[in-house]
DNA sequence: GTACAGTGTTTCTATAAAAGAAACATTGGC
DNA sequence: GCCAATGTTTCTTTTATAGAAACACTGTAC
């Protein structure tokens, strides 16, 4: 009773939609009715519901059914949500820290950075929105790529990096420490993008549990000498929290197999 | 009916969806069920079923909602469709023309090279994936650019250009240059990203007239001497509407007034 | 401080839409 | 050309939804 008033011809369609993931980019018909349970003709008119908004597609010859690039239109439009989601709750922390907060997404071969909020500090890390950088260096863009599949991290910094760069030499040591960094659930580096500067990141992720961002502290190196930098951590982790909350967590609806997100989830009104 | 077998709550739930656009990012509920003529409680419920899934978002404090970021994980999965839409047609009209055909997409600050089918000439455009271009050079960029808002185009040129580029002390020309492309439907281009080089290029939009992205024949000048490029821009039109037709164009659903969106997208505001 | 006008939320019941089984139509393989 | 499997449609019983109206909450004006 936690939860009333819902639509569930809507509520299932959209779990149904969620079935579409990185390891099923399709599906037919009979097969996505057999996974979740369902008759065939429910699945099959949800999908035809879905493709005529384009949020599904099934190619002529084809039969099974794909992502549709209605998606995409939305996304841009959603876009901008993120940044206005956290900026609240960056500026708090910038203002606990003293320091300047980044929030860094994934576009396409690179991390960019979506929205920073600026340390008080006349010595300062500048925020630049719209500022690229590989995945190979610095706390928020590892931790991006932690979370993404290796195949796609390797491809961006095979595409991105010179012929010969030495971390393409030795992709293991690179591929052991995003591993660590994702079972961790934070980064820290020094000094790795520019001298004398310290970042401390954290994944954001929505709901659903996939990674949407990386949330992070960056300053000089000489401010967060020692271990200073675990207290950035805290504060980072209860932002995360703070911030997946507003996201839209809640409990993952009736699928049956998610893997292992943490249930920091609590109930909104209290 | 000629399409019957829909499942009608999730048809409006969608419909509903598509209500949040550029000039709406946020809607009350009371506000949206006037606009839709639809009943609070059905707006209400169907918001509410929304939101638990992260398609929309409901700042706690505010009342109101805007698009939430699960659409952004959604996206990142659609993201390869379009070009496994386009390819097929993209390799005929590069067999019919003997040219390089592009596939290019809006990514932040730019443009990107998402998809490509080269020239069977030795002499040809090579279509490198994932290079990327400003909006203000290049046919496949400038038909991008024409039809999105002003205001970002602008802004995403003064962040990349450096200043005092000749373009940015005359932002009138440009813009009634990009006008006049989104009025003709296409773009042109002799010689502006690379001597000796002509483009010509087309929108593609998608489901609910949103364009996509652009779909660009390359080829070196003197291939297409005179007025050549008619050619191609002939073979363009007809491939672009063999791909938005397979992009889920339907005609739009049930909601009353979609305000004027014509056939092919034309610009949204002045 | 209290009344008020606005909002989002919940309740309730007739009705219409969806669930589900099973038949139908296509497709691809052999 | 047949067969097995898939996507699609049909059909009826069940049940979730549509819609009106009452409710609860918020900020504002008095």
């Amino acid at each position: 009773m936690a939860k009333p008033a819902l639509l569930q011809t809507l509520d299932r369609a959209l779990t149904l939609l969620a079935a579409f993931d990185r390891e099923h980019p399709e599906w037919g018909v009979t097969e996505l009715a057999h996974h979740l349970g369902l008759p065939k003709s429910v699945v099959q008119k949800t999908l035809a519901t879905f493709a005529r908004h384009g949020f599904v597609h099934q190619e002529p010859g084809r039969r099974r059914y794909r992502l549709g690039t209605r998606l995409l239109s939305l996304a841009r439009l959603a876009q901008p949500e993120l940044a206005r989601i956290a900026d609240p709750h960056m500026v708090r922390l910038a203002a606990a820290t003293k320091e300047t907060v980044k929030l860094t997404v994934v576009d396409g071969n690179q991390a960019v950075i979506a929205h920073a909020v600026e340390s008080p500090h006349s010595l300062r890390m500048t925020g630049r929105v719209g500022e690229r950088h590989d995945f190979h260096l610095g706390a928020s863009n590892k931790v991006l790529a932690a979370y993404l599949p290796w195949e796609t991290v390797w491809a961006a910094l095979s595409a991105r990096l010179p012929a010969g760069h030495p971390l393409l030499q030795d992709a293991a040591r690179f591929r052991s420490e995003l591993k660590a960094i994702a079972r961790q659930g934070y980064a820290v580096s020094h000094s790795e993008v520019e001298q004398g500067v310290t970042s401390v990141s954290v994944p954001l992720c929505g709901p659903g549990g996939e990674v949407q961002a990386s949330l992070s502290i960056v300053g000089p190196s000489l401010r967060v000498a020692g271990d200073g930098w675990r207290r950035w951590l805290d504060l980072l982790r209860s932002t995360k929290a703070a911030v997946e909350r507003e996201l839209g967590w809640e409990d993952p609806p009736s699928l049956p197999d998610r893997k292992g997100v943490p249930p920091l989830a609590v109930d909104r009104q209290a």
